[in-house]
RNA sequence: GUGAGCGUAGCUCAGUCAGGUUAGAGCGCCAGGUUGUGGCCCUGGAGGCCGCCGGUUCAAAUCCGGUCGCUCACCCCA
């Protein structure tokens, strides 16, 4: 009670970070396994990288203060413009497209309620370099797989798909100009937060008719097939189904069709989407996103990096976790002791000691009451400690050369001769070893 | 920034409405019963500025005011 951690900063107890490594490690092994290398970059940048392409209103959210040398900087609220600056620098000699992933500490400043808290990690996997639908259906597929990973299958998760280009296409059929494009995305990303009134007064401010409006509001409610047949003239609008359409058919390759559902409504609020966007939730529940992104053919240009397409998400470990938990998926992480070495009085200490040591070099993890206490007590210790097998040894065990094998489980026990155990992997007897050589 | 709920042991919580001996329980921790065998059981122990400050009162965990913190929701969400 005398200290706690800052609001929205988290310790990690061991069985929390327990939690944190097997996402940390299921990412990594997914992202292996789609052929996707790992990079990193500092946690503090320049705050003008940040304020440059991102408005006002996310300074607001940045952790930003004057280092020692006068310079602005902000620890890293996401891990964009890192990754614009750094693929940028080798994209030429690169072959592509680009497969890269991370997972940085990012860090906003705001109020931490469920599954928001002011620090995250978060899963960055992007593709550089390839502007055609089977990199869209590539990062989808790597992050569905992510989720199958852990458990999870089609009927608790589902990727929500749409496309920016699609939408565009409808919002200009309705009258909104070029210029309301913006606006008129950012009132439909809040559409199923706000009532209906407050969304069509937003669109008529974007630009659009009343008939407009009307067909807008239509369309969020279509799927793939209404859409085709409602714009069946318009180029643009075709254009872009047939692409989703493709990417729907590249899922089902991918065996993932189950996952993916059209979502018109969908448009994320991040500005610089151009093409495909995607957001995985869970069915059940009430939670977040767990995981958005998409295509961002103009960003890596825009922040002063090469002109290049891409396609990407981020998924984050807070509400991955929340996830996780409800469904009771957070598995058994393996945190015992391979084995506990009771000896049953100060005699064999030594020998003790030293087939811990033996066991240790061997690579299994071993461990030994350090106070020295009663037998009863130091197959409590095991047992406190999580030891597979205990290992005892006594007077009777040391004239012949073995120790009694318990295994904890099922309380079999059987005797093993030390040389056994004791043999480390070049061959050479521990025993015959002098401590410290 | 706005609103609501909640702050009592390491954890989960009783006790607060109706102020009154030394503030409790379960779990966990330590020790003993048990110096050749863990889990179960029994016994004992440690561990509390009852969030903090002030007020009322003979007396405050309890009532009042303020304040801080946490949680959830709103706002926002890269």
């Amino acid at each position: 009670m005398s200290s706690s951690s800052l609001k929205g900063f988290r310790d990690f107890y061991p069985e929390d970070l327990a939690l944190r490594n097997r996402i940390f490690d299921t990412w990594r092994e997914v992202a292996r396994r789609y052929g996707f290398v790992e990079y990193d970059g500092p946690p503090l940048e320049p705050l003008e990288m940040y304020t440059r392409k991102s408005g006002p209103e996310i300074v607001e959210q940045l952790y930003a203060f004057e280092d020692k040398g006068g310079r602005e900087v902000a620890l890293r609220p996401e891990m964009t413009p890192t990754f614009a600056r750094m693929v940028s620098a080798r994209a030429p000699a690169l072959p592509k497209p680009i497969r890269w992933f991370s997972v940085p500490q990012l860090f906003r400043y705001e109020q931490p309620q469920k599954g928001r808290t002011r620090e995250h990690f978060q899963l960055n996997l992007d593709i550089v370099g390839e502007e055609g639908v089977a990199a869209d259906a590539e990062v989808i597929a790597a992050a569905v797989d992510i989720l199958r990973a852990f458990g999870l299958d089609a009927d608790d998760v589902a990727a929500r798909i749409s496309s920016r280009r699609l939408a565009a296409g409808v919002l200009r059929a309705a009258g909104v100009p070029d210029g309301g494009l913006e606006d008129a995305f950012q009132a439909l990303d809040k559409a199923e937060r706000r009532d209906r009134d407050w969304v069509r007064e937003e669109l008529r401010r974007a630009g659009a008719d009343d008939g407009g409006i009307d067909r807008i509001l239509a369309y969020t409610e279509m799927d793939l097939g209404e859409v085709r047949e409602a714009y069946a003239s318009d180029g643009d609008v075709t254009a872009a189904a047939d692409r989703l359409g493709r990417l729907f058919e590249l899922l089902d390759q991918y065996g993932l069709g189950e996952f993916a559902e059209f979502d018109a409504g969908l448009v994320r609020g991040l500005a610089y989407y151009t093409g495909v966007v995607f957001e995985l939730w869970d069915r059940r529940g009430d939670l977040r996103a767990i995981c958005g992104g998409g295509r961002y053919d103009d960003l890596l240009a825009s922040l002063g990096g090469r002109d290049l397409p891409a396609a990407g998400f981020g998924m984050g470990d807070v509400v991955l976790a929340e996830l996780l938990r409800e469904r009771g998926l957070t598995g058994e992480e393996e945190q015992g002791l391979d084995d506990f070495v009771v000896f049953i009085s100060d005699e064999e200490r030594p020998l003790a000691m030293r087939l811990v040591r033996a066991l240790r070099e061997s690579g299994r993890s071993a461990a030994y009451d350090l106070e020295a206490r009663s037998v009863g007590r130091q197959f409590g210790a095991a047992d406190q400690a999580g030891a597979r097998r205990t290992l005892v040894l006594g007077p009777d065990e040391v004239s012949r050369g073995v120790a009694l094998v318990r295994e904890m489980e099922s309380g079999e026990e059987r005797e093993v001769p030390l040389e056994e155990m004791m043999e480390l992997p070049d061959g050479r007897p521990a025993a015959a070893a002098e401590p410290g050589s």
